[in-house]
RNA sequence: CGGGACGUAGCGCAGCCUGGUUAGCGCGCCUGCUUUGGGAGCAGGAGGCCGGCGGUUCGAAUCCGCCCGUCCCGACCA
């Protein structure tokens, strides 16, 4: 088909919106693709529509491939199939009433509407099933964010599984893994299987996938081997060993005049800061704790969080001059009148750590030897820690998480009943899977990854067109014949025949993406040739228009 | 929900501190002429409850209070 700019919906913009922060945010909103409505709450306009239907597509092929079945289910749910699991509680949940006074809420996923229709499920004969919709997900999210990154309302690709037993959940949840590579393959997106938490949906195992990006709520942690890749929430990587000092026999103290920093007080003292430890008083329960990490690493508090097992904050300098008699920079674990917990990283090795004297330091503590600590592990991890599996190097990276596939097990089929009769005669209850995919996601991180400074230039499968024919004044009716040999070729054809100026057409060309322009001007008029441009690669050659199907 | 920033024309911004007549600039938009292979030039023009409400004042875009909205960091998050 093609399309006349003339006359689409395609306001593109000069300048970047004020508000956007993220390069996905910025250029679908110069392009042209989506407006903002209300915080969270976006139209996806002609071209974004497009690419993201194309999107779709790829998923909807994907997943019928291995057997799905495309569905539809309401967004408008009864509340009472959210009381029978617990969810109607969820702070996220949009509640309302009909005029009668009775209870609804717009689901953040379909889990209690899918086990409902479960419930038809009579045999295991019938098994598995894999079911799955496109629908609108609502969600009263507290912060929405970076365009298309956090919605408060969003299209969802939901899929579910009902298995007889645990290896055919297992089966199926493979499936999903291995159809959700190629998925993003097919989008031109990388994106890295990982271990997941599993957040609310609970259940007994969660895969995320992440597709790095210049923006995101999560970060990947990936081995430069490639064998390891994790969220950075559950990821395992050991801190690379210090340079420690000549040991001593037992600590020693320094005057470290002013040092307050882990910074300072290794460069006063001239050692490795990753042979220093720092430690951070907190108070849980009415009583001081000392977390104890390495100089260099940084403490994790959902980690502290899950050693104490309490909540807690973080001391006053009263209480910390009180229980140790020094303030925050010069305290530490010897002779500390609290419970000390240590980062497993100190196990082994001699430190510098505060004397709980202002401006005096201690050289040569052992854990063990000098303080009795509770090891826990407690540090954040960091570019560069040691790989698990292979000991090379971690790398982080930003990104958006673009899938998300979950074991249910029976957590959503027990409580709505959702139960089937055996082979021998028994009824148990389906065993499902959830998993779900977040095209307007896909679009972001597309356009995260493949963008220069002119624009975006999208992946040939999820482009809203295949070639943008730029009309140059006074070569009109060669223009039109350019796309209409391309469009006989099967492209989709988006032909600006504004009455602008070249620069400014072949700004937006750029600007908005698409892989191929063909440029029809002057020399068009000598010799019946145009110009075809690789939007990636920039390179440029002439074809003859009747050739023009040949570069589609 | 905690911290921060912002809200003036379709978009991007100045003016506000130090109140004072018709509230400015760039881009975009409309009309005409000239231009036309990387965001043109000239001339003319349209477009604003200065986020809302209340207060101070002879007088408020400007000062004060409350509210709403948007963005960023954190908390939270399928």
């Amino acid at each position: 088909m093609i399309a006349r700019a003339s006359q689409l919906f395609l306001p593109t913009l000069r300048d970047d919106p004020a508000d956007a922060e993220a390069v996905s945010h910025k250029l679908l909103v110069r392009g042209g693709f989506i407006r903002q409505v209300a915080g969270g709450l976006w139209t996806f306009m002609p071209l974004g529509w497009r690419v993201h239907r194309k999107v779709e597509q790829i998923v909807r092929e994907e997943l019928d491939a291995f057997g799905s079945q495309e569905m539809l289910m309401p967004v408008l749910t009864p509340a009472e199939l959210w009381e029978a699991t617990g969810r109607i509680s969820i702070p996220e949940l949009f509640r309302l009433k009909d005029r009668a006074g009775r209870d609804y809420v717009l689901p953040l996923t379909h889990e209690e509407t899918v086990a409902f229709h479960g419930r038809e499920i009579q045999s295991y004969k019938d098994l598995p099933q894999i079911w799955y919709h496109f629908q609108t997900k609502d969600r009263d999210e507290p912060r929405p964010r970076g365009g298309l990154l956090r919605l408060r309302e969003f299209i969802m690709k939901d899929a579910y599984s009902f298995d007889r037993d645990e290896a055919g959940l297992d089966q199926s949840f493979r499936k999903h893994s291995v159809a959700y590579a190629r998925i993003f393959e097919r989008c031109g997106i990388e994106a890295h299987e990982v271990a997941a938490e599993s957040g609310m949906m609970g259940g007994s195992g969660s895969r995320d996938f992440l597709a790095p990006s210049g923006s995101g709520e999560n970060t990947l942690v990936t081995c430069e081997n490639g064998d390891y890749a994790a969220d950075l929430e559950i990821a395992l990587g050991r801190p690379s060993p210090p340079d420690f000092p000549e040991e001593l026999a037992e600590p020693q103290a320094v005057e470290t005049p002013g040092q307050r920093t882990i910074e300072g007080v290794s460069q006063f003292l001239g050692i490795d800061p990753r042979a220093t430890a720092k430690a951070m008083p907190v108070v849980a329960d009415g009583r001081l704790v000392l977390a104890l990490v390495r100089g260099d690493d940084r403490l994790n508090e959902m980690k502290l969080l899950e050693a104490l097992g309490e909540d807690f904050r973080p001391a006053e300098q009263e209480e910390i001059r009180q229980a140790f008699g020094a303030s925050g920079g010069s305290i530490g674990p010897v002779g500390a009148s609290a419970e000390v917990i240590a980062d497993e990283a100190l196990r082994e090795g001699q430190y510098v750590v505060g004397a709980n004297r202002d401006d005096v330091h201690l050289r040569g503590v052992q854990a063990g030897r000098d303080y009795e600590p509770r090891f826990a592990d407690l540090r954040e991890i960091r570019e560069g820690d040691a790989c698990p599996e292979c000991g090379g190097h971690l790398h982080l990276q930003v990104a958006i998480e673009v899938g998300h596939i979950f074991k249910l097990e029976t957590q959503y089929s027990a409580p709505l009943g959702a139960t089937f009769l055996d082979e021998d005669g028994s009824e148990k209850v389906l065993v499902m899977g959830s998993y779900g995919i977040g095209p307007a996601r896909i679009m972001a991180a597309a356009v995260e990854q493949n963008h220069d400074e002119q624009g975006i230039v999208w992946p040939r499968s999820i482009t809203p067109y295949d070639v943008h024919v730029v009309a140059l004044p006074g070569v009109e009716e060669q223009a039109a014949a350019a796309a209409q040999e391309l469009d006989a070729a099967g492209a989709d054809v988006l032909l600006d025949d504004r009455d602008q100026r070249a620069g400014e057409k072949f700004a937006d060309a750029d600007l908005i993406g698409c892989p191929l322009r063909v440029t029809v001007g002057k020399k068009t008029l000598d010799d019946g040739a145009v110009d075809v441009r690789d939007r990636e690669s920039g390179e440029e050659g002439r074809v003859p228009i009747g050739e023009l199907r040949g570069v589609v």
